[in-house]
DNA sequence: CATGGGAGTGTAAGCGCTTACAGAAGGAGG
DNA sequence: CCTCCTTCTGTAAGCGCTTACACTCCCATG
C-alpha cells in the first residue's frame, strides 16, 4: 500500500502528531525536528492520504456538478467556468451526467456523499430527491431553475431577452413566426423564452415541439414545419443547436436564409458564429454562470452566505445575418 | 452531522456489523433482523459515509481525468465518452484542467490521492511527475501520447490519415500548401499529422506556427499568412478550430473558399459541419476514445490487464466542400 | 532560588466504516 | 442426552489522519 504517516514518524523518530503538525503548519515544531520530518517525508515521498485527511477533517474539499448531458457546448462552457473557479478555491470537482441513466437517484446520492456541496442543473434531479438533499443540509446551487427555498439558484435572464429578440424581429416586418422547441416544464429556461416571445408576438407565433435540444431534432422539426402548408417566415429556436438543425433543413429545401426564412438561436455557442449565415442569437454568459455557481457554492459551504439566494445574469442580443438585414439598416 | 451506522444499529437494536452486513449483503442475516435494520435505515434515511467505506475498503471507486483545457469541443467529447463508461462501471469521475495553472504538480497529486486511477492527456503533466505516478503504481491511461512503459496509452491514428488527406488534396491539383499549427512536441498528435502530410507533399508544404489551437489563433495566423507575398493555395490546419479561424480570415480578405483557397481541419467537431463552406476534416472517434480509456483504466484497476498496453483508434477522412470539388467529380 | 509560562512533543480519542474472529443458540445425528 | 454443525450476531481491530489534552523542559521573572 501507500506509505503512511506512521512510517514517516518512525523514520523521523517522532510521533505522528508532530509529523502532522509539521506538514500542516499547525502548532509549534522545533526547527531541528521539522528538518528531520521533512527529510523523512522526502525520502519516503509521503503524501497524506486524502481519505484519512477528509475523514479526520470532516470535509471532502470537493464539489460536485450534475448536468443532463455533456454533449452540447452549453454545459461544457458552464463546466469550464465551474472547474476553473472550484480549483482556484482548492476544491476538486466531481461530475455526473444524468442523460439517459436509469438510477439517477443512486448516482446523485453517491455523488452527494463525496462532496461538500454541489451544483445542479434544473430538470436533472427528481424533485423529491431535491427536497431530500436540501433537508440533509447539503449546500446546493441550482442552475437554470426557478428559485427554491433552502438552496441558491442562478440563471440567465430569459424573458427580457426574448422580448428584445421578438421586438427586433418584428422590426424586420415579419408576420409569421414559429418557436422551435416548445416549453416542456414550468420555470424552465425555454418556457421563459417562450413566454417572452409570445408576449410580444401574440398570435403571430406558434410553438412547435422538438423532441430534444439537438441539431438532429431541430433539423427534423424544421424540415417537417417548412414543408407544411403554412410555412412561417421566421424560426425562433430555443437554442443554437436546434437553430443549426433548422439551417440545415432550410438548405436542404432550397430556402435562402434570411431571404426566404429568418432563423435565430439562443446561447451563442461557437458554431453559431461560424455557421453561414451566421446565427442571430442571445449570448448567455455560460462560463460566467459556472464560475458564479462555484463561488456561490463555496460561500454556502464555508458558511459565509445564507442558504437561499437567487441571482440572474444578464444576456445580450447578438445580431448576425440569419435574421435578415433590418430594413432601416439596409445599404442603399 | 450525518446519521451514522451506530445510530442505525442502536435503533435497530443490533450491532454495527449486522447493519453493515445487511446493507452490503455479505454474510448471513436472519430475516427478522434484516427487517429491523432496513426499517431503521429507512426511518433515519441513512446513507453510509463514502469516506468511511472508502477508508475501510481501501479504494475510492473513483477515476480522474486530466486534460489541458475544457474549452474546445475535442476534450469535451472525450470526457463525455469517459464519464459515461466510468459511471456505468460504478466509478465517479473527478476532472482536472491544467490550462494556465501554476501548481499543476500539486493539483495532479491531489487528484491522484482521490482516485483509484486516472486518464491523462499527453502534454498536460510534467514528465517527472508522470514517472513518479507510475512508480507509485497508480493505474494510468495516457491519451494522445507516445507509448510509455508502465502505463497504457490510447490514441487516434494520425499519420496514415494525414497521408490520405494530403493525397486527396494533391489529387485536386493544388501546388502550394501551408500547415497551420506546426508541431511543438515530439510524439504529439500534431507532430504526427505534420509528419504524415509532409511525407506526401514534400517541399510543397510549409509549416506555420499558431500560438494555440483556437479559432482566434488560427484566424491571426491565417490572416498574416494570406496577406503575405506567397499565399499558399491550401491551408491544412492541425485542428478544426484553427481551420475555422482560417475560414474567418479568408472571408475577411475576400478570398473564396475553396475557389481561391482550400482549407481543411482535423477532429470533425460540430462546427465543422455547420461552417460554410463545410470543413473537410479528419473525424476522430473522440467519444470512443474516452469510452475506451475508461474501460482500459478499469481493467488496469481491477487487475485484469497488464499495466502496459497501447492502442490506436482509426480515423476517417470526411470530405466536405472546403477543400474544393475534385476535378473528376465535378458535375458537367 | 522557587515559580509561572511558553515552547515542543507525545498520547490517545475520535472520524465512519468493513471484516476477521469468536461466541451463542438451536437443530440434527448418533 | 450429548456432540457437532450451522446459522446468526457481536466484539474489536484496523483503515490514515487530526487534534485536544497532558506532559516535560527551560528560561525569565520576582
Amino acid at each position: 500500500m501507500e506509505v503512511t504517516i506512521y512510517e514517516v514518524a518512525q523514520r523521523a523518530g517522532v510521533s505522528i502528531a508532530t509529523v502532522s503538525r509539521t506538514l500542516r503548519g499547525t502548532g509549534p515544531v522545533a526547527d531541528k525536528t521539522r528538518q528531520k520530518v521533512l527529510k523523512a517525508v522526502e525520502e519516503l515521498s509521503f503524501t497524506p492520504s486524502r481519505l484519512g485527511v477528509s475523514l479526520a477533517e470532516g470535509r471532502h474539499a470537493a464539489n460536485g456538478i450534475v448536468f443532463p448531458n455533456l454533449a452540447g457546448p452549453y454545459y461544457t462552457e458552464v463546466l469550464l467556468g465551474y472547474e476553473e473557479v472550484a480549483s482556484e478555491l482548492g476544491r476538486s470537482v466531481l461530475i455526473l451526467s444524468t442523460k439517459g441513466r436509469g438510477q439517477v437517484r443512486d448516482l446523485v446520492k453517491d455523488l452527494a456523499g463525496r462532496v461538500d456541496g454541489m451544483v445542479v442543473f434544473g430538470q436533472t434531479v427528481p424533485e423529491d430527491l431535491v427536497t431530500e438533499l436540501i433537508a440533509a443540509d447539503l449546500p446546493l446551487v441550482f442552475l437554470s431553475r426557478e428559485p427554491i427555498p433552502g438552496a441558491a439558484t442562478l440563471r440567465s435572464e430569459n424573458s427580457a431577452a426574448a422580448r428584445q429578440l421578438a421586438g427586433h424581429l418584428r422590426g424586420h416586418g415579419y408576420d409569421s413566426y414559429a418557436f422551435l422547441g416548445a416549453p416542456y416544464a414550468v420555470g424552465d429556461d425555454v418556457s421563459e423564452r417562450w413566454a417572452g416571445v409570445s408576449a410580444v408576438l401574440g398570435s403571430a407565433i406558434e410553438p412547435v415541439l422538438t423532441t430534444e435540444y439537438t441539431v438532429e431534432s431541430g433539423y427534423a422539426a424544421a424540415l417537417k414545419l417548412l414543408r407544411s402548408r403554412h410555412r412561417p417566415r421566421v424560426l425562433i429556436c430555443s437554442d443554437d443547436e436546434v437553430a443549426l438543425g433548422a439551417l440545415l433543413a432550410a438548405e436542404e429545401l432550397g430556402l435562402a436564409v434570411p431571404d426566404d426564412l429568418a432563423v435565430t438561436g439562443w446561447d451563442d455557442i461557437m458554431a453559431a458564429r461560424h455557421a453561414r449565415p451566421a446565427l442571430t442569437t442571445i449570448r448567455q454568459p455560460m462560463r460566467e454562470l459556472g464560475a458564479r455557481a462555484a463561488r456561490t457554492l463555496d460561500e454556502l459551504i464555508t458558511g459565509g452566505r445564507a442558504a437561499s439566494s437567487h441571482h440572474i445574469l444578464s444576456t445580450e442580443l447578438v445580431v448576425r445575418s440569419s435574421c435578415g438585414v433590418h430594413p432601416l439598416e439596409e445599404s442603399p
